[in-house]
This record gives C-alpha cells, structure tokens and sequence, in this order.
DNA sequence: CACTTGACCTGTCCGC
DNA sequence: TGCGGACAGGTCAAGT
C-alpha cells in the first residue's frame, strides 16, 4: 500500500494526533504483527509515552520516553487509525475491525489501530540507541524530497543498476526510500521515459527529466493526500486524493492526458506497470 | 555479483 | 450464483 507520500500523510497527522499520549494496554489479535516478542513488546509498550511521529522512507517511527521506538511497515495493506476517546466509544461495536491485529489504547481512552489485511506489515519495539543499526534502516537511500538528492546525485545512483530496468532502479529501496510501484510509473511517465529502458542507456538529459518527475509527483500526493486503491487511509480513516489525477497509474485502456492515446499495462520488474506508448520512449 | 522470481497472506474482480 | 485464476500499494530469500 503506502508509499511515501501516503506514509508522510499518516506521520504528519499521527504526529498532531499521539504527542503526550500515555499507553495504557496494548491488545494483540495477530501475534505475527509483533515478530520479535509479542507479550514483551506488548509489555513494553504500557505505560510509555508518546514523544514524536516522523518517518524513514516508507518506515513509521513512533518516539516514546524510555528510550525506545515503534517502528512500524505498513507493506501492502497496512493502516495506523486514530479514534478520539468520544468516537471510540460512540462506534466501539465497530472496533476493532476484521483486519485489526493490534489496538493502542491510551489512558484518555483514545485508541491507536493497526490494521492489516494481508498480514505482510509488521511492528517492533526498539532502543532508540539501536536506530542506526537496525538492518532495514541502515540499507535504505536518499530521502528523494531531501536536499541531498540531486540530479547528479540519481545519475551516480543509476550507474549502480546499470544492467536493470530503470523501474526497477526506481523500486529498489536502497537507492531512493519511499518510492513504490504507483510514483515509479507517474515518475516514468512525466519524464518520458519508457520502464523498461536499461539504467546505463539513460542519457543525462533524461535523468535530469526523472529528478525533476519524482520530486514533482511526490510532492503533488503529498498535498492530495496520497493515493488510495483500496486500503489506503490516513492517520483518520480518510482516502487520498491523487489517483483522481495520476497520469497513467490505474488508468489502463483510459486516454493519456498529454496525448489521448489509451495507456497501457505491461510487466516489468515483475511488477504491473502503466505506460504511456505515445508519450514514453 | 547483478538481477529476477517466488513466497508471504487475504480479498476482490473477471471470465466462464 | 459459483468457481478458478490473476492480481493487488512491499520486501526478502532463493534462484539463475
């Protein structure tokens, strides 16, 4: 599911939403949720407060006063809702869903949601001294909305996956962080360039043009909202915007809006993926 | 080493 | 209406 602007949106109302929230119990219904140690991190959890919300890549951090970090993968379908005390208890026969797999509650009788269809996302308890070494952190990219990612930055990063599809470049989280496949096909799209085109056949021009797309699409999601499918929802329970707008992603057999020839689908690093014939080369 | 494919799960949609 | 198969926003292990 989420990508980065739809992991953003959630850590930005999450973060106004869960400041200074204490943990009063915390309530397991899928233990593979909490992989490393359920009853412990359970445990662990109660009683802490919540200090700040932020984000790396497409990983949630959640900061609390002992030392320690939630840190939370949403995978495909993964969902952080927030219920005020009076809406928790005005649709409590709601609650928790079918996909819930862990509830937060907080000692103002507010409640932190978990859901998770497919069960692929996950949550660990960890010491906050550990951040730095934690093996999925420590392998992922540039921030691409950071100043540290440049054109000439992507072209050095691109010369790393020379043989591969330049979608795949753009997927593979140890080159850029928080790009997924909807952002990889608009970015591809507003650029010109055709997904399958091998990464060392780029010439700088082109690359320019993808810098330029990424940070541009990005951005844009971000003020809708993120994009929602299916299961996407913000920090409370509400869709985004951007699919409203995308240029090809969802939009197979629809008329591309730069040159109204019908987009197409096709696979490329095993991934499905929308293109433009006309305008993508 | 670089790159691709299948597995992890549940749910939905499409064609017959 | 029912059933099988393909597919879905991500990542990792295993394969070529």
């Amino acid at each position: 599911m989420p990508e980065l602007p739809e992991v953003e949106t959630i850590v930005r109302g999450l973060d106004g939403l869960l400041a200074a929230k204490v943990v009063a119990e915390v309530r397991v219904f899928y233990p593979g949720s909490f992989p490393d140690d359920p009853a412990l991190t359970a445990t662990r959890l109660t009683g802490a407060v919540i200090r700040r919300v932020d984000r790396r890549g497409k990983a949630i951090l959640i900061y609390l006063d002992n030392s320690r970090v939630l840190m939370v993968h949403l995978k495909m379908t993964g969902q952080l809702i927030y219920y005020g005390q009076e809406t928790a208890s005005r649709i409590s026969e709601l609650l928790p869903g079918r996909s819930t797999r862990i509830a937060i509650h907080f000692i103002d009788g507010s409640v932190l949601y978990f859901n998770d269809q497919r069960k692929f996302g996950w949550m660990k308890l960890l010491a906050e001294e550990e951040l730095t070494r934690q093996p999925f952190l420590q392998k992922l990219g540039v921030e691409p909305l950071s100043g540290a990612f440049t054109a000439g930055h992507l072209e050095k990063l691109l010369n790393r996956r020379k043989g591969s599809s330049v979608k795949a470049a753009l997927l593979d989280q140890s080159i850029i962080a928080g790009i997924g496949n909807i952002y990889a096909d608009e970015s591809l799209f507003l650029s010109g360039i055709d997904p399958d085109r091998r990464c060392r056949d780029l010439t700088s021009e082109e690359v320019k043009r993808l810098h330029r797309a990424i940070r541009r699409v990005l951005r844009e999601s971000i003020k809708m909202g993120g994009s929602t499918r299916r299961n996407y929802r913000n920090a409370i329970g509400q869709t985004g915007d951007y699919l409203t707008k995308a240029w090809v992603y969802g939009r197979t057999g629809e008329a591309c809006r730069k040159c109204g020839r019908p987009i197409m689908k096709k696979r490329t690093a095993g991934r499905g993926t929308h293109y433009c014939p006309g305008c993508q080369s």
